[in-house]
DNA sequence: TAAACAACCTAACGTTCGTTAGCAAGGATT
DNA sequence: AATCCTTGCTAACGAACGTTAGGTTGTTTA
């Protein structure tokens, strides 16, 4: 039915449980109903319950890393470096939105040694953000008051957009990033009245702000 | 040693746990080793794990919307309603960083009927802020393409404040409304150079966002 | 001075947890 | 035809979980 190996299927599984569950409150008979099968089963393609986190965990570290390597090498100012970035993030974000929820809101619960690793990638990744804004600032192209606050502002809004994020909505991850982009770099109100498009998200891509604990998934892999 | 009642100094100690490690994550027993005494004799003073997190939940939500409804008050624009709004979110949020954390991150763990509660009160308090970015917007004072966006971007900015903030930090709460406010409103980044004061926030406030799971809390109410 | 209360203890309850051992059926490979 | 690999099962382990029962102490109130 779908050609993903069963320690992918279980995977998947685990995270949509991780993300609307959390992954404490997640045990290992829930993940084996919502798969189908018994909790002893699931050990013959894991080799526990904390592997799934590191793999969710890792992996999309790694995708996001790769995305915006490819972002860096974009050969012009540090505004349009800027917002290569934010798209870049928003594209893995948004094409995995519960894996990056897993990403943002569990890893704490790895153990040693990979929670040291974790935090140093994401310690390099957000320095990364920081040196483009740095960048711009020094340079002159933009002025920024106080690039720390900037830099963690910045990547507060990108890692939100997992709690609002609806991949059935309206707009496409690049409307979500023009958007973004604008509003972070513009600020979310201004003063003069540009293009008049009201509310493009009217009717898309949201639910209410608080629904993320809705849990939908039932026995997506059964049989 | 301390003028809070019992009840009151457990409550504090599992915001700090509950915040560290999650509440699924922190079992009756860290919390009574953290205080000092048997898991059994946390009974004496609270009816249930739950409890304890319904009282932090409900007890932060009045208090943002007790500010919330103070700055609406603010007879001025929707721009000065805006920036008082801003600024109340992040003075209860500065005062109880950790309540404030388990606010954001644990309330899914709440059970019905407090749940629900729960969410209607979220929801409530999210509408005010689109309601004044709306009003704003349609009477002209000024644009705003995507109401719904600019509010979620708006209250992520904010909500995830407690990802970083230090109480020990240089900046004062007032200065990092400022500070947050005027990057929200004009956005992160400006095209000419204002006051050349740099980077304020240098030495203060901030550890690296990944540091939240720092479990500095020993014993504190230990005699 | 007796009664009430607040604060904490030990012991233990039933449940759930992550995980292991050992086995069985079916399909693919040799 | 024999072997292996994948996928799943039942049964059970020891540990940890939230919580209750019942008792002891010292302090405050009547």
């Amino acid at each position: 039915m779908n050609n993903l190996s069963r320690k992918d299927q279980i995977e998947q599984t685990a995270t949509a449980l991780f993300k609307s569950r959390g992954y404490a409150a997640t045990s290992m008979r829930d993940l084996a109903t919502a798969m189908g099968l018994e909790a002893a089963s699931l050990y013959s393609h894991i080799k526990s319950k904390e592997e799934i986190l590191q793999r969710i965990c890792f992996r999309m570290a790694n995708e996001f890393f790769e995305g915006l390597d490819r972002a860096e090498k974009t050969i012009a100012n540090s505004t349009e470096k800027l917002r290569a970035a934010i798209k870049s993030h928003l594209t893995v974000l948004t094409k995995q939105p519960a894996a990056s929820a897993v990403f943002q809101n569990e890893w704490k619960h790895l153990s040693e040694p990979f929670l040291t690793d974790f935090q140093k990638l994401r310690y390099d990744y957000e320095n990364h953000f920081r040196q483009i804004i740095k960048e711009g600032n020094t340079s002159g192209e933009f002025t920024v008051r106080d690039e720390k606050m900037a830099t963690l502002m910045l990547l507060s809004s990108l890692n939100f957009v997992h709690t609002w994020y609806k991949p059935e909505g309206k707009l496409t991850p690049e409307q979500i990033s023009e958007t973004l982009s604008n509003m972070l770099l513009n600020g979310i109100v201004s003063g003069k009245k540009r293009d008049p498009t009201p509310n493009p998200s009217e009717e898309g891509n949201f639910e209410i702000t608080f629904s993320e604990t809705g849990d939908q998934l039932k026995q997506i892999h059964q049989n």
